[in-house]
DNA sequence: CCTAGTACCTTGTATAACAGAGTACCTTCT
DNA sequence: AGAAGGTACTCTGTTATACAAGGTACTAGG
């Protein structure tokens, strides 16, 4: 109940550092992006991931261009714009200091929980 | 704008599962931990620390007790309930599992990132 | 009394993920 | 042609959550 959901919001908010990631290694449409996250056990679905590259296009972060499939309707290719990187690098400076605070305080329990 | 959410949803996901840790230590009261949240730079305030702090009592992780106060109001302090430490290793194990992941795509952008 | 400080609580707002249903395009088969 | 099936993208409604801001209550000191 109450601990998958505190496991669904870790998840959520690394969600979009990770897809502006992929991104950032080459053009991808959204299908491709499922797939890497779902590789990555990041249990992601398409109702999540659309709005949050409808999201990151509004912001700048995202470009995108129309190209044709061998076969089935055509597909958005992302690519990551000017202040795209920018921002990737401000997240990846975030991920960073949570992961080394997290540490800290989960390290601090295990030293201070001995009794 | 848009990043400053980013990161917000970052430290998101990671506070209920720091809070729990705070409480696995020992017996502490909100102002404990919002001290050392602040040390430990995860921003948080009183009207995000006392909701949570409900909500995790209401889901039987964490129980409290009152503490009258050598000056001052009494206090509740709280410490986890055995349900509480179970809740806490998932949710390390769900860190560790996610720090992996995103460590994975974000190496991967390294590699492939060279041209 | 009255003020100041500490501790806990509550209400309203904005944002976000998710489920599920829907639209549009392409290919293949009859 | 027309129908069926698959792929890709979109939209709406629901629920959960952090946060801001204001509020209540208890204690100590002038």
């Amino acid at each position: 109940m109450n601990i998958e959901n505190a496991q669904i919001q870790m998840r959520k908010g690394i969600l979009e550092f990770c897809i502006l990631h992929i991104i950032s290694r080459g053009e991808v449409y959204a299908t491709n992006m499922l797939e890497e996250l779902t590789a990555a056990h990041m249990m992601v679905v398409e109702g999540t991931l659309y709005p949050i590259l409808t999201r990151l296009k509004n912001a700048g972060l995202v470009e995108y261009k129309w190209v044709e499939s061998p076969s089935g309707p055509p597909r958005k290719y992302y690519s990551l714009t000017p202040t795209g990187f920018e921002s990737l690098d401000k997240l990846r400076e975030t991920w960073h200091e949570l992961a080394t605070s997290t540490n800290q305080i989960i390290n601090h329990t295990q030293l201070t929980g001995q009794s």
